[in-house]
DNA sequence: GTCTATACACCGATAGAC
DNA sequence: GTCTATCGGTGTATAGAC
C-alpha cells in the first residue's frame, strides 16, 4: 500500500475514534485498531502521535471549509429565484443559524470532537499553526457566508464585515459551548434567533431596491446558510 | 491531619496542576507532588482519580458563584452614588465584558482549564450532574448581573430575563473561545462590545425615571459587571 | 513495506509495614 | 493515618524477522 493512502486511512481512523471517545482515548493502539493495520504501520506512515494528529487537525478544518462552501449553493441558488420581495436578512441569517443547530443536534459529537482537538492543540507547542489555521476557516466561511446572506436580503453591511463575522463565529461557538453542556435544544433555538437579529441590525437595506414587506419567514429559497459559518 | 483537610489541599493541587498542565496531565502521581504528599494519601482521602477531580469541578464552580458575588459589589455600589443621570445600559453591560476580557487575558489558564474540565464531564458518564452545575451557575450569575445592570441604568428588560441571561452566557463562551484560539485581543473588545449593544436592545428605559442624555461612558461607578456573568 | 514481539515509561490502584 | 514498594495494565515507540 503506498504511504499517502495509509496516510489517509489513519486520518480517517482518528477522526472515528476521536468523535466517538474522545482525543484522550485515541491513542494509537484505538486508532490503528479501527484501521485494521498493525501498530508499526502507524509509526511507519507517521513519525509520531502528534504528528498523526496534526494531520487530523488539518483534515477536519478541511472538512469544514468543503462544508462551507457546499453550504453556500443552496443560498446562491435562492438568488436567482425571488427576485420579486428580497427575505430579510434577519430571517436569512436566523434560519442558516437554525441549519446549524439542526447539525448540532444531529451529531453532537462532531462538535465536541472539534473542541478537544482545539483544547489539544492549545495545549501542544508544535500545534498553534493548526489551531489558528482552524479559525481562520471559521472566519472565512462566516464572512463568506455574511456576504451571501445580505446579496440575497438585499442589503448591505454597515461595519466592516470582517467585525460582523467574528460575531458569528463567537455566536455559534457559544452556541454549540452552551448547548453541549446542557442540552436544551429550544434554548439553543431562542439563543440562535436572538443572534441572528444582533447580526442583521448591522445591516440595512439597499436602497433603490425592492425591499421586503413584513416577515417574509418561510419562503425557503435561501435556505441553508451557515451550517458553513462555522460548519461544524 | 483531619481528612477533610487533606481532601481541601488535594483539590487545591489538582486545581492548580489542571491551570498550568491541563486535565490530561493531572495525574494521581502529578497532584501528590504538587500537594507534596504521597500517592496512597490521594487513594486514602479520595476512592479513585475520577471522584477527586468530581470535587474539583465542585469546587471551581463554586469559586465561580463567590465571584460572581462579588462582582456585583461594585455594581451596587455605584447605585447608590448616582443618582442623576444612570448610565446608559449598553455601557454598562460594555464595561462589564471588558472587565470579563481582562480577566481573560490576564489568566488564560483558568478560562482553558475551566473548558478542559467540562469537556472531561461530557466524557465521564458520572460527571454529567456536575457539568449541568457548573453552566447553572453560570446562567445564575448571568440573571443576576443582568438584572443589576438595568437596575443601574434604570432600565428594565423586555423579554424573559433568563432567554438574556442565557444570550449573555453564550457571548462570554464565544468570547472565550475565539480568544484562546486566536489571542486576537483588540477583536474580542469590538466584540464584546457588540454584545453588549446586542444585549441592551432588549432592554427599555423605565418611564418617568431620569433618562440617560448622550453617551453617559466613563462614569466608572457602575464597573465590575460580567466578570460574574462566567466570572470565569 | 509489513508484521510480531518487545522495550520502557507511566498510569491508577493497593498491599502491608509502621 | 501515613508511608514505601509494588501490581497489573496501558501508553508510545522500536527492533528485527520476513
Amino acid at each position: 500500500m503506498a504511504v499517502e493512502q495509509r496516510r489517509r486511512e489513519l486520518v480517517d481512523a482518528a477522526v472515528r475514534v476521536i468523535a466517538r471517545d474522545g482525543v484522550a482515548a485515541a491513542t494509537t493502539r484505538a486508532i490503528v485498531a479501527e484501521a485494521g493495520m498493525s501498530l508499526a504501520s502507524l509509526h511507519y506512515a507517521f513519525p509520531s502521535r502528534d504528528h498523526l494528529l496534526e494531520a487530523v487537525i488539518a483534515e477536519v478544518t478541511a472538512q469544514e471549509r468543503r462544508a462551507a462552501e457546499v453550504g453556500l449553493l443552496p443560498l446562491a441558488a435562492g438568488l436567482h429565484a425571488g427576485a420579486a420581495t428580497p427575505p430579510r436578512l434577519e430571517d436569512v441569517v436566523a434560519e442558516g443559524l437554525q441549519r446549524y443547530v439542526d447539525l448540532l443536534v444531529e451529531r453532537p459529537e462532531r462538535e465536541q470532537a472539534l473542541f478537544e482537538l482545539a483544547l489539544y492543540a492549545m495545549r501542544t507547542p508544535g500545534q498553534r499553526a493548526a489551531l489558528v489555521a482552524q479559525y481562520a476557516v471559521y472566519q472565512e466561511s462566516a464572512l463568506a457566508t455574511l456576504a451571501a446572506a445580505a446579496l440575497a436580503a438585499r442589503s448591505r453591511w454597515t461595519v466592516p464585515l470582517d467585525r460582523a463575522a467574528r460575531a458569528l463565529v463567537m455566536a455559534t461557538e457559544g452556541l454549540t459551548t452552551v448547548w453541549l453542556a446542557d442540552r436544551d435544544t429550544d434554548a439553543a433555538r431562542e439563543t440562535a434567533r436572538f443572534a441572528a437579529g444582533a447580526l442583521a441590525a448591522l445591516a440595512e437595506p439597499v436602497p433603490g431596491e425592492p425591499t421586503p414587506v413584513g416577515a417574509a419567514a418561510g419562503t425557503g429559497t435561501a435556505a441553508g446558510t451557515e451550517e458553513d459559518a462555522r460548519a461544524h
